[in-house]
DNA sequence: ATGGTGGTAAAACCA
């Protein structure tokens, strides 16, 4: 079975409906995994998703920020959702897929301005997420996909320019090493490198600060999908879809789309 | 070195 299953931070669905029209118009998305939806479970635009052909919802909101969801075409069967804070913030959500394989969608905390955790409690608050989600990750026994907005750019070409982002939140040393920990943990596969290996440059976010994100082309590759080392060859390839970045009122992030023989 | 934009929701706070 051939699965087309897509991750985007869509910063607001219901401020951005039209992305996702747009994204299944032009790809044969079966499983969309959204981050930052922004509304509670029953403010969930059910009837539009509906209408793109999505029947089965796994929905993991909150009020105002974060917020994760699975849109699917065909019945997924739910797992869990995970809370690696302790302290309500909707970050995380997971489902089976047909063939076993769970799938984990994550909004990892972007951390504050500040990578200090004196001078920014956001900033430890995600190294802390990191931490916790590495001793849950090396304990998984699944075949397992984890995908999403990890908020992190590990190698100096996932940056736009490598020694200015060093002290810059996303690209520290100590925000590499922690990923690099949940990588590690459980032999995760980073798909977005196994298709586009360094050193050719991959961006998923270009910040809305920009007068012309093409010209300035300041990109970071912060979302990742990730396969647990025994299914990884079940991948036959990821899209990361620049060209989202110029649709109408677009998110800063652009959509992946991944292809497995599932 | 600074500030640049956008969502939420009604003034900041977050990204």
């Amino acid at each position: 079975m051939s699965l087309r299953i897509a991750s985007w931070n869509i910063n607001s669905i219901r401020a951005r409906p039209h992305l996702i029209q747009q994204l299944v118009a032009d790809h044969d998305i079966d499983i969309l995994c959204l981050q930052e939806t922004k509304c509670e479970d029953n403010a969930f635009p059910r009837a539009a998703m509906e209408a793109l052909g999505f029947r089965h919802f796994n929905l993991a909101g909150q009020r105002m920020h974060h917020g994760v969801a699975i849109l699917s075409k065909l019945p997924l069967e739910p797992v869990y959702r995970y809370d690696w804070q302790a302290n309500g913030e909707a970050r995380h959500i997971a489902v089976r897929l047909p063939s076993g394989v769970v799938l984990h969608n994550v909004y990892v905390p972007a951390g504050g301005d500040i990578p200090d955790r004196a001078l920014n409690p956001k900033f430890g608050q995600k190294l802390d997420f990191l931490s916790r989600m590495t001793d849950w990750s090396g304990a998984l026994g699944e075949s397992s996909i984890i995908l999403g907005d990890f908020n992190i750019a590990p190698h100096p070409e996932d940056v736009w320019n490598h020694k200015a982002l060093l002290d810059v939140v996303s690209h520290t040393p100590v925000e590499v090493e922690a990923l690099t920990n949940l990588r590690e943990s459980h032999n995760w596969v980073d798909l977005g490198r196994r298709f586009v290996p360094v050193p050719e440059r991959l961006y998923t976010w270009w910040s809305y600060r920009a007068s012309d994100w093409q010209a300035s082309n300041r990109g970071r590759r912060l979302d990742h999908v990730w396969a647990s080392p025994d299914i990884a060859s079940t991948a036959t390839a990821l899209h990361t879809l620049v060209p989202a970045r110029s649709w109408e009122r677009p998110s800063d992030h652009v959509p992946l789309v991944a292809e497995f023989d599932l």
